[in-house]
DNA sequence: ATGGTGGATGGTCCA
């Protein structure tokens, strides 16, 4: 099974360069971040067309998630369990072909300090509590989206200049460590242990050309499923092509 | 120190 994982930046813009990914790539699922839509105005067709289920969790202009899968998705979970904070769609989650796919976007935090990385931290803590709450470390268990934070000094273009700002501080990395301590394994990291590879290049500055990018899209998964990784890599490709999305697919596979 | 670009939206917010 191919899982793959990707923020799109607007779906409806993104629509032309994601069906051309999943033609060429053709995983059995593909969760998507920054959806930007509502679920009614989710583009579906195309997708449909191309034999995948839409399951949609999104909101008007922010945030929104979403699952293509091309087998049936059962168990569809849409938010934390309790009442959630109804102006962020960021979790959704379903189980397709004995996996437990959990698909984030892990807010952004704009800066350290800022309420919005306070609420990015508060985030994190309660997904951890999700974890505890919901599945134990021998359920065949995948967390895959945008976390907006960049685990080591190998996954900066240039950790000395990251150090201390938003994707890269301490407290981000910590609150991901923990989350990570639940049982989970970075997919990508079991098969590439060099640096330089990244899911993330900012528009501005000419990042992408000058490969100055982040690693902070990320698949973990649970230790049945760690041992069954065939393959995890970086899809650079879609990044340089007519007006793309700033980050790129990061994709698994499993037997 | 600031701004650079891109998306949704219709003046800014967010990333």
């Amino acid at each position: 099974m191919k899982i793959a994982t990707w923020n799109v930046n607007s779906i409806i813009a993104r629509q032309p360069v994601v069906l051309k990914w999943l033609a060429k790539e053709k995983p059995d699922v593909l969760c998507l971040q920054e959806t930007k839509c509502t679920n009614e105005k989710f583009p579906r067709e195309g997708f449909e067309k191309l034999g995948y289920a839409v399951e949609a969790h999104g909101q008007p202009t922010y945030n929104g998630v979403a699952i293509l899968s091309r087998k049936k998705c059962a168990d569809v979970r849409r938010g934390f369990p309790e009442v959630e904070d109804p102006s962020h769609a960021r979790l959704i989650a379903a189980t397709v072909g004995g996996v437990r796919v959990v698909n984030i976007y892990v807010p952004n935090g704009q800066s350290v300090g800022s309420e919005k990385f306070k609420f990015k931290l508060e985030w994190l803590r309660r997904l951890r509590e999700f974890f505890d709450e919901h599945y134990w470390a021998d359920d065949r268990v995948l967390v895959c989206g945008d976390f907006n934070v960049a685990p080591e000094d190998r996954d900066v273009h240039d950790p000395d200049l990251w150090r201390g700002r938003i994707l890269f501080s301490k407290p981000e990395k910590d609150a991901l460590a923990e989350v990570k301590a639940w049982g989970f394994t970075d997919a990508f990291r079991l098969k590439e242990e060099r640096g330089g590879f990244y899911s993330w290049w900012d528009y501005r500055t000419g990042a992408f050309r000058r490969n100055d990018g982040l690693r902070i899209d990320h698949v973990w998964v649970s230790e049945p499923l760690a041992e069954d990784c065939a393959r995890a890599w970086i899809d650079k490709e879609p990044r340089g092509w007519e007006r793309p999305s700033d980050h790129t697919p990061v994709v698994t596979e499993f037997k």
